[in-house]
DNA sequence: CTTGACTCCGTACTCTAGTACTGGATATAG
DNA sequence: CTATATCCAGTACTAGAGTACGGAGTCAAG
């Protein structure tokens, strides 16, 4: 089945200019322009685009995601290592917003707490407020 | 005290332009220039900047920490309830990053169960592997 | 055969949070 | 007085992942 890049975008649910980006960028191969007429994509552009989406969603970032595809099948612990550094970073990630999300519960509980309309804990605790006297 | 911007910059420990950035962009004021010599500014500049840090580290995007500011005292609920919505929103990333989090964890443990040098069970999970068949 | 839809190609713009650079003015130390 | 360090103003560049636009070419239907 041969599509041209707009039946491309629609088969594979993305936007038509990501596919001009992902070719830009060198993650989808642009297939040759024929002499005449539009290029044509086959169906495994759809295939890949779809694998693209996936890891996307995993978190692997476009570059991340063109190394995977360039090392492909066979290098499975090449895969494996890159699958598990995207997972420290996730995780890391998790952990960061893990103790805004403490320190702003903490924060809205005071606020809370307090309920003053002529002051707000929130507002206190982000100034610098020397406060050295109490 | 007054600091002229390089000495702001040092004494709230942020870069030169990063407080150009934040006055282009209207977050922090700009001294008027006087008619000799350079632009003055005080300490309570350096409490600012520190706001601004501090509220970016509780996940406080710089628009957000603009209408910060522009609330000031006083509207303690708006305050509050404008930490709710980041809260929110920290706690919707937390969510995904934990499914992502899985996913991966999933994959890399099929990939270390499996393993096979012809194959890689994660390039497979993110392939379009129709496999109707089996 | 004309109209409308689509493609091609290149460039520019979006968002967020800055960083870098340039040329000219000013300040400070020796 | 001169050298060096800062400042000022404006613009351009960065990352990451796209989105938008404009003009020219092409295709398919009526």
């Amino acid at each position: 089945m041969k599509l041209t890049i707009g039946k491309l975008a629609q088969a594979s649910n993305v936007n038509i200019e990501t596919i001009r980006y992902y070719q830009r960028i060198g993650l989808l191969e642009e297939p040759s322009k024929p002499f005449h007429g539009y290029r044509e994509y086959s169906s495994t552009y759809i295939a890949r685009i779809h694998f693209i989406k996936r890891a996307q969603q995993l978190g692997f970032k476009l570059k991340e995601i063109e190394a995977l595809l360039s090392l492909g099948e066979g290098h499975c612990d090449d895969v494996r290592m890159l699958a598990e550094r995207i997972k420290a970073r996730i995780e890391a990630q998790i952990k960061d917003l893990y103790s805004i999300d403490n320190a702003l519960s903490q924060l809205i509980d005071a606020c809370l707490k307090e309920h003053s309309t002529e002051h707000c804990s929130i507002i206190d605790a982000l100034s610098d407020t020397i406060d050295k006297s109490s």
